[in-house]
RNA sequence: GGCGGGGUAGCCAAGUGGUAAGGCCGGGCUCUGCAAAAGCCCCAUGCGACGGUUCGAUUCCGUCCCCCGCCUCCA
């Protein structure tokens, strides 16, 4: 059995990840989830298909995954954001969390076993819990605006994710500024007392209230659900430093140790060659895609193509690449189809296919895991050219499918349901076979051109007319 | 300034101390009444620059150039 390896951003180093003891085949995967304020944008996405192609692969390979998602739906953004609409805050974020499941269904995401909600009552109990303990032992203070700090100097573990050095930091402006009741600038907040601009939102807390910090947040639904020590967390490079950094620190200064066996994060997306930014004008949420006309596996193929850890150029060309090699794989697929017919028994062809696997075993090679599809795709292609005793056997084709079968569970991008055809068209189609086959083949243009005007393509193939939604 | 990621054909992108996967685009051919689709074939003397080690480097070492990210609440 392969192992498969991954870059621990801990460690910096490959790892073979490994259950903990006692665990049967069970890892847990924590995410980090949309902060719903507005649409999530394309760059989210691209750390959702990542995580979404970690936990279809150890599943393959026979794991089961318990996977926590988090949504963040109380923060300065959101609080803003309710305030300017003149709504409360759960009416402001409802409508983007439901866009935000909405969207994961059409990136093909699988769903996480919980999606804890910041706001909810029991999260907001075991987040102030936490920062009793934290309290108790030292490692928090009330400052004099009344908010509650994470004291860093009470952790010498501080930095070793991101490794960050705190002395040998440039203080940037952005600090200075507000953090003046801190007892050092790194501190960073675990309860934020309330102020007027806060409005309705607010919790009561043995500090008076207020509202939770960002990370203690995940701290606390982290190890809530999945329990002190957590196997895998993913993010964003972003998070790397502080968010997952104080992540660390809070739930190992309460207990858990260590707080994750194994951190993998993904690298940024650029769209059309720079940053992403509202100021460039190449800011896209899912939605904008889809209304150019894209489609969701379009889109995740973009996304999954490109390795986790490399920068992802998203580009419009990129989209229509993924266009045209999706199209290649749907036609093989139905050849394939075709050609295995009824046979059941499958007969494994003489190519390597499991390189596929294997591939995504070193560190989530997608690369050439695809390089083994495409492979696979034209030396197959090749045999079902050839009519004599090299073809494929419907045994063969058969077993063919059943391994796509299996890459299709971890890359998600078959073929949309076809179709189906309206009777309209499917009796004009009947009337141009029958032109066609006495040769009247201005009439059969006709035809063609009214199935056009209904919204279909009819292709003529050797095995007769194949109709296609255009 | 510190830390991290990266520079491979028109575009995207793997990879290896021994002579460059794969995808898109493009070209050719096959199929075909036409069209479209599809299939097959072809497409980097070279892997940011310059040195060095080596029988041999894109791959190792050194120097340099460029791009991107993080440095306190952005995936």
């Amino acid at each position: 059995m392969a192992t498969v390896q991954i870059l621990n951003t801990l460690s910096r180093e490959l790892e073979s990840l490994e259950p903990r003891e006692g665990q049967g085949k069970t890892l847990s995967l924590y995410t980090c989830g949309p902060t719903v304020y507005a649409y999530a944008h394309i760059g989210n996405f691209r750390a959702y298909v990542f995580e979404d192609l970690l936990q279809r692969h150890l599943q393959e390979r026979g794991f089961t995954v318990r996977r926590v998602m988090n949504l963040t739906d109380v923060d300065d953004k959101t609080i803003r954001g309710a305030h300017d609409a003149g709504v409360a805050l759960a009416d402001y974020t409802r409508p983007f969390k439901e866009a935000f499941f909405q969207d994961l269904k059409t990136l093909r995401l699988l769903t996480a076993e919980a999606y804890p909600a910041a706001t909810d009552p029991e999260q907001i109990a075991l987040m102030i819990a936490m920062i009793g303990t934290l309290m108790e032992r030292g490692h928090a203070y009330q400052a004099e605006d009344g908010s509650i700090y994470f004291r860093i100097a009470s952790f010498p573990g501080y930095g070793k994710l991101g490794r960050v050095d705190l002395a040998n930091q440039r203080s940037s402006q952005r600090v200075a500024s507000d953090e003046y009741d801190k007892e050092a600038v790194a501190d960073f907040a675990l309860w934020k007392a309330w102020v007027p601009e806060d409005g309705a939102v607010g919790w009561e807390s043995p500090w008076g209230k207020g509202r939770p910090g960002w990370h203690i947040e995940c701290s606390a639904m982290a190890t809530g659900l999945l329990g002190e020590t957590i196997d895998i967390h993913c993010g964003g490079v972003d998070n790397i430093f502080p968010h997952h950094e104080a992540e660390i620190a809070q739930c190992e200064c309460v207990g858990a140790k260590p707080f994750v066996r194994y951190w993998m994060h993904c690298a940024h997306l650029m769209v059309e060659g720079s940053k992403m930014a509202k100021s460039a004008g190449n800011f896209f949420t899912l939605r904008d895609l889809l209304d150019k006309g894209w489609t969701g596996r379009e889109i995740r193929y973009a996304l999954i193509s490109v390795h986790y850890r490399g920068a992802l150029n998203f580009t419009m060309d990129g989209l229509a690449a993924a266009r045209a090699a999706l199209g290649r794989l749907d036609a093989w697929w139905e050849r394939l189809t075709e050609t295995a017919g009824s046979e059941m028994e499958e007969e494994t062809p003489d190519l390597t296919t499991e390189g596929f696997f294997a591939a995504l075993d070193d560190d989530l090679n997608i690369s050439s895991a695809l390089a083994v599809l495409f492979e696979t795709l034209r030396e197959s292609n090749r045999k079902m050219d050839q009519t004599d005793e090299g073809t494929l056997t419907p045994a063969q084709a058969r077993g063919l499918l059943n391994w796509l079968a299996r890459v299709d569970g971890v890359l998600a991008l078959e073929p949309e349901a076809t179709a189906t055809i309206p009777p309209e068209v499917e009796e004009l189609a009947t009337a141009r076979a029958a032109a066609r086959a006495a040769k009247e083949w201005k009439k059969s243009d006709e035809i063609r051109d009214q199935i056009a005007a209904l919204g279909w393509i009819v292709k003529d193939t050797k095995d007769g007319q194949k109709i296609t939604k255009s």
